[in-house]
DNA sequence: ACTTTTGCACTGACCAGTCAGTTCAAAACG
DNA sequence: CGTTTTGAACTGACTGGTCAGTGCAAAAGT
C-alpha cells in the first residue's frame, strides 16, 4: 500500500531509501532545475530503480515538495535553536541575531545544494508547490522576525525598523554572502564569511575601525 | 544572410520583434523557469511564430543568453550612473551606496520578472550560459566592490572589511528584500523599502533612534 | 506473510528545432 | 511614373527525440 507524505510510522528500510532519494534529488535540482531533472536520473544516483520512486512518491512534483519541507525545517530548527539558546545564556538580541547568521552560515555550508534551489524556486508564481513554498518560507523568516520584535519591546532595536523587511534583508544578506562564498571563494573559512557579515549586521563599516 | 547577436546594425523591424521576445521571454521564465517554458510559449505571448525565434535566436539558450546580457546591462549602468552622480554632487562613498540601494530598488521594481530569472539561474551550476553569467555578475558587483574599495581608500570605511563578502552581503540584501517586497507586499513604496535598508546599511538599527 | 524493491518494456504527450513556402517594402528597371 | 525583382523577415506544419508515468512478475528483505 502506498503511503503519503508525512508518515513517521514508514519503516527503517523505507526511510533510508526515501533519504537517498532526496540526496539524489537535491544535487540534481540545484545543478539543472526541477524540469530539467529527469526522474530516471534521480533514481540512477540514488541507485534506485524507477518503480522505486514512484512507489515512495506519488509523482515527480510530490517528492520535490517533500524535499523542500524536509531541508526547511531543517533550517527553521535550526534557527530556532541558535536564539534559544542565545536566550539561555543570557546574550542580546544582536547576540541572538549574530548566532543565527552563524547557524544559516552552518546550514548553507552544510546543505549548498537545498539552499541553491531553494532561493530558485522561492519567488516563482504559478507553480504546483507554490503553496507549500509559502508556508516553509514563513516558518523560517517569522524566527527572525520573533527575534526582531522581541528586540523592539525590549528597547534594544529602534522602535522605527520594519520588521518584516528588515527580516528579508538580513536573510537576503546571509543568503546571497553564503552563496557567494561556497560558489567563487569556497576556500575561505566560515569564521571570515561569519565577521564579514558580523560587521555588517552591527554597523561596523564606516569608521577606521 | 542570418546575423549574430550583438549587432547593432539590425533593422528596426528586426530589433522590434527581438525586444518582444525579450519581454516575452523574461516573464515567462520568471514564471516558470526555463526548461518549462516552450518555445511556442514565448512565441505565442510574443504575439510571433515560432519560426521568428528561431529566424532571430540560434537557440533557446541564445535567446536566454542574450536576455540576460540586455538586462544584467542595463542594471550595471544604473548602478554606475547612481555612484558617478553621488561623485559629482559631493557626497560621500556611503552616499554613494546609498544611491546605488535606491538605484536597484528602480531596477528591480521596473524589472521584477528579470530580477526573479536572475537571481534563480545566478549559482547554477553545469549550464549552457554559465559563463556569461560569470561575466555579467561580475560587472554588476564590480561597482559595489569599486565604491567600498574607494572608501577604505578615503578612509571613510574600516580597512578590515572583506571587500568582495560585504559588496555580495550588500548586493543579497538589497535584492532579498526588494523580491520579498514586490512578491508580498506589493503596496508598499519604494521610499519605505529604501528607508529600511538604508537604515540597515547605516547601523541604526540597534538603539532608540 | 507481507512489505518493499527490482527490472524493463511500453505509452502517449510534449517539445526543440527544421524547412519549404509566403509576405511585402524598397530598390532596380523601362 | 508603373512594373518587376529582390531578399530580409516571417510563417506554421512537421519530425525525431525525450520523458513522466504505468504495469507487472519475480526477487529480496524483515
Amino acid at each position: 500500500m502506498e503511503r503519503s507524505s508525512t508518515t513517521p510510522g514508514g519503516s527503517a528500510r523505507r526511510e533510508a531509501t526515501r533519504q537517498k532519494l532526496y540526496e539524489a534529488a537535491v544535487t540534481l535540482i540545484a545543478e539543472q532545475g526541477f524540469s530539467a531533472t529527469t526522474v530516471d536520473e534521480i533514481a540512477e544516483r540514488a541507485g534506485v530503480a524507477k518503480g522505486t520512486v514512484y512507489y515512495n512518491f506519488a509523482s515527480k512534483s510530490v517528492l520535490f515538495e517533500e524535499l523542500l519541507r524536509h531541508g526547511v525545517g531543517l533550517l527553521t530548527a535550526s534557527l530556532r535553536e541558535a536564539a534559544e539558546r542565545t536566550e539561555r545564556e543570557g546574550g542580546s538580541k544582536v547576540d541572538a541575531l549574530d548566532a543565527m547568521i552563524r547557524a544559516g552560515l552552518v546550514f548553507i555550508d552544510r546543505y549548498p545544494a537545498f539552499t541553491q534551489l531553494y532561493v530558485a524556486e522561492l519567488w516563482r508564481t504559478n507553480r504546483a508547490w507554490q503553496s507549500t513554498l509559502m508556508v516553509v518560507r514563513q516558518q523560517a523568516v517569522a524566527v527572525v522576525e520573533g527575534v526582531l520584535r522581541e528586540g523592539v519591546a525590549a528597547g534594544e532595536f529602534s522602535e522605527e525598523i520594519d520588521v518584516p523587511l528588515t527580516a528579508a534583508a538580513l536573510v537576503g544578506m546571509v543568503l546571497v554572502a553564503a552563496l557567494d562564498w561556497k560558489s567563487f571563494q569556497p576556500e575561505r573559512s566560515l569564521d571570515d564569511v561569519h565577521a564579514a557579515l558580523s560587521r555588517l549586521l552591527q554597523g561596523r563599516v564606516s569608521g577606521r575601525g
